[in-house]
DNA sequence: CACCAGATAGACAACGTTGTCATTAATGAT
DNA sequence: ATCATTAATGACAACGTTGTCTATCTGGTG
């Protein structure tokens, strides 16, 4: 006969109760030697310890906390994808500050879909974390108003959020776009194409504006068909990168908005064996080993992410002051293919 | 004077007790509403509602499952560092799975430390999600056997575990490397230098066996300077890449253990302006724009992730059959590096 | 008009813990 | 030996839900 069902069915936990019952106490010993509480006689711990292992017994913190009623000790995270390097790393952080507030985390990605998003953030508020960091998707945030309300705190990160008074940590991406264009302007560049991701996403937008404010400022007309603004994807970025490389005025330079951008680019450019200068804005990992090093405008995501976290944990704790708008800074990382000249 | 406290003090999250209050019904009554039981007539619901919104009442859903008693709808997954893109590729497949199975996702990285991932495994048990996906370190898993017998349903992705009779996902590591040797001995190579990660993980000490495997099957002595294994730091790498590079019997040919590893050895031979052929263990982003394309030996991470989360899934689900240990087939991916004849 | 079925609603226990308080046993002082 | 004092322990309510059971109110039927 084949192997047949050799694990044990999932038998009830056993609870303080049971723990009482083999220990031949009053379950409320039990509890005191699990929390460690004084008022117990060596013996008769002993013989509830003994009954704990017996038993396998484990405290269920979900009853701990709905009988104690103030913090989970818990708090969510909701990106756009946890699997982008540049997540991935805020993700991290904040993870890390989380552990050092004994706090839990539970992970979420939105994948830029607003329903998904709330859907996450309401489950996570019923679940009564005490706190949520959120890289919000472009839809409105009303809904989260009454949660914020009744306490749960909110801090987004790398996007602010309309019309919800809370923390926000966000990089100079305007500042930043900025720099990049600046420096390409600096080799002599003129003609310098834009691409970056759907204008709809707060950062993407932000990035454009910095980009059109140092061509305006250097007297640079932008074209029509130097900038594109869309999802990375490779024939989205081919059709663009061949409008702009060719006609009457063809880009000499190129500004990317963000990693997956940057990646796509340099994958086609690659393909199409053309490689006009190019700066990316988010750093990546090996740009500087690639044949032409890329330059990146650098922000710093662990930065950000132990921020958020930090400031969340300030609220978590009763700090009430007024919300605070972090904005911290880019760097500019020349490393090469931001050099070559017009 | 100074901007004081502007935000609501957090008052206590309403009940089902409140909202029945103002609306002047039976709590009983709420419930039914909440949850759209029938037998509740409409212009008693509508009032209930009213109330709903004007307080913000939301469900608390750790009372909730306390109560039914049965699933939490939660799982866990301990990796060994969520920044890494192998796991947060593996992360975020384990995410949809969970998503699609109506869980949240508790995430944290055990930083390769024992002590770590057993605290919070434990910490999560006590929570009661319903399984863990658990990407052990190397210690022993004992304390995991209790959760496992009370009906916490674990699967282990990438390393197995010993002493605990559980499901796990690993990929063929013996034979990925091997194969990645083979490749350059087929290219002529006899000196080929293997480094990895520290020995006592699992994958790093599998795929040094399979690298001494296809070593001994060519007849090629391994000579001690030739293996390096250990954490992926610049300064060790470097001190290793010396070692081999040099002497009567210089390396001609370099297989690396990990992607980290990879991109650590990559770096320091652009410093060192060498260039032995190489195969990476792991695919990696842009391993084929670098100026050498770099040949792989791939898993797919996002495979394993969704598989272990499938697995485990159809454990909390009830299946009580033998444990299993899925083990995936990795690829070879030729993009240069490794075909440079010796 | 009396009666019953079905619809609507509420009372109350239970989930596994912690906090409060009462009870009992042990100890020391008189 | 008696009483006060402290140590050890247990009984029970409460946290915010859901499930079960019972009570009330309808309206329709004979």
């Amino acid at each position: 006969m084949p192997d047949e069902a050799k694990r044990p069915a999932a038998t009830a936990r056993p609870t303080i109760k049971d723990v009482a019952a083999v220990a031949g106490v009053g379950f409320k010993t039990v509890a005191r030697v699990v929390n460690g509480e004084p008022g117990v006689k060596e013996a008769t711990a002993e013989r509830v310890r003994k009954a704990i292992d017996q038993l396998g017994f484990r405290r269920n913190d979900g009853a701990r906390l709905l009988r104690e009623g103030r913090r989970t000790s818990s708090i969510g995270l909701i990106l756009e994808d946890v699997s982008d390097p540049f997540y991935s790393q805020l993700s991290r952080a904040v993870e890390e500050v989380a552990r050092a507030h004994g706090s839990l985390l539970f992970t979420g990605s939105s994948a830029e879909d607003a329903s998904r998003e709330r859907e996450l953030a309401l489950a996570l508020c019923a679940r009564r974390v005490d706190g949520l960091i959120v890289v919000p998707t472009a839809a409105d945030h009303g809904y989260l108003a009454p949660e914020v309300a009744a306490g749960t705190s909110v801090v987004t990160v790398d996007r602010p959020v309309a019309g919800l008074d809370v923390d926000t940590v966000l990089c100079d991406n305007a500042g930043g776009s900025r720099t990049g264009v600046e420096h390409l302007l600096r080799q002599g560049h003129r003609r310098i194409g834009y691409l970056g991701d759907s204008e709809n996403i707060f950062t993407a937008a932000e990035r454009l504006h910095g980009y059109r404010g140092a061509m305006a400022d250097a007297r640079c007309p932008v074209q029509d068909t130097w900038v594109s603004m869309g999802p990375p994807d490779l024939v989205h970025i081919r059709l663009a990168l061949e409008r702009m490389l060719v006609g009457r005025w063809p880009v000499t330079a190129l500004m990317c908005g963000n990693n997956r951008t940057t990646v796509a680019v340099l994958r086609e450019l690659a393909a199409l064996d053309r490689h006009p200068a190019l700066v990316g804005f988010d750093d990546f990992e090996l740009a500087d080993l690639l044949s032409v090093p890329v330059t990146v405008v650098a922000q710093d995501p662990a930065q950000m992410g132990r921020t958020a976290a930090e400031l969340l944990f300030r609220r978590i704790e009763g700090d009430r002051g007024q919300s605070q708008r972090i904005t911290m800074p880019t760097r500019l990382l020349p490393r090469g293919s931001g050099e070559q000249p017009a």
